[in-house]
DNA sequence: GTGATTGCAAATCTTTTGCACTAAA
DNA sequence: TTTAGTGCAAAAGATTTGCAATCAC
């Protein structure tokens, strides 16, 4: 990776969500957003930057992957009370929870088709449909 | 068969479930199938067996939830990172979550149709598909 | 410089576990 | 009696927070 690539795209990402591209936030964005759609949780992220002689400290991790999903360039998923995941991707989609390992997955465009929505309980607007496919390993 | 003990139907729903049927245990299943459905998390449970002068320690309750979860009695869901959500309904149905106070409300019936379920990964079987509906309150 | 951000460790919160005690069968 | 179940307190994880040090602008 030899790419004098100035990651001005990646500041302006920071800039425009109103947050300092510090070198934790500038580091933690590269990994995320420079490359195909990932879902990662604090733990992953964190052991990530690690792996790559990065020095960001967990809890910063943390904080970070809130300001970011609080920014809207991350979404955050619920599929286990285990640990949040946190998705590139914040458009529109469905997921494929793995049970066994624990590893989400999305699920493509319209595979999956909502027919009907409920209305929305009096005095309420919905703000976010998720549907979650929990998978499990076949074992024959 | 001739027992015209009370809650005789609660005794022999944990019976069926392999679980004996102790104090603790019938106190929670009286006030978890003993009327319509419902939703609780560990600390609202244990919070109305102390309202009802019913001495259960919040681990008994923990692992009481767990017990009737693995028996099927009940049926967990994971709307939130922070806490455990379980539901004495335990037939197909989705569910509405409201953000703001953190309840969960059933779904009707057939208010949700899935059109179309994709199909699962190479080497794994759909073992569950939950529909979360976030709602807010509107504010004006 | 000055105000935002970070790191660290401690605090918090939910949930699980180890173990001596109690109760169901 | 025998074994499952309970209570308690401690442990375990995930996440957050307080505050002094550091960095971006």
């Amino acid at each position: 990776m030899t790419s004098s690539r100035p990651y001005s795209h990646i500041i302006d990402r920071l800039r425009n969500a109103e947050l300092r591209p510090t070198r934790q936030r500038l580091a933690l964005a590269k990994m995320l957003f420079d490359g195909p759609d990932r879902h990662v949780t604090a733990e992953t992220l964190h052991g990530e930057s690690s792996a790559n002689n990065i020095s960001v400290s967990l809890a910063t991790v943390y904080n970070t992957l809130n300001q970011f999903t609080s920014a809207g360039l991350l979404r955050e998923i619920v599929v286990d009370g285990d640990r949040s995941y946190f998705d590139t991707n914040t458009t529109d989609h469905h997921h494929f929870y793995h049970v066994e390992s624990c590893k989400l997955e999305d699920i493509k465009g319209d595979d999956v088709v909502l027919e009907k929505l409920p209305p929305a309980p009096t005095g309420t607007t919905i703000s976010r449909v998720d549907v979650i496919v929990r998978v499990n390993n076949i074992t024959q």
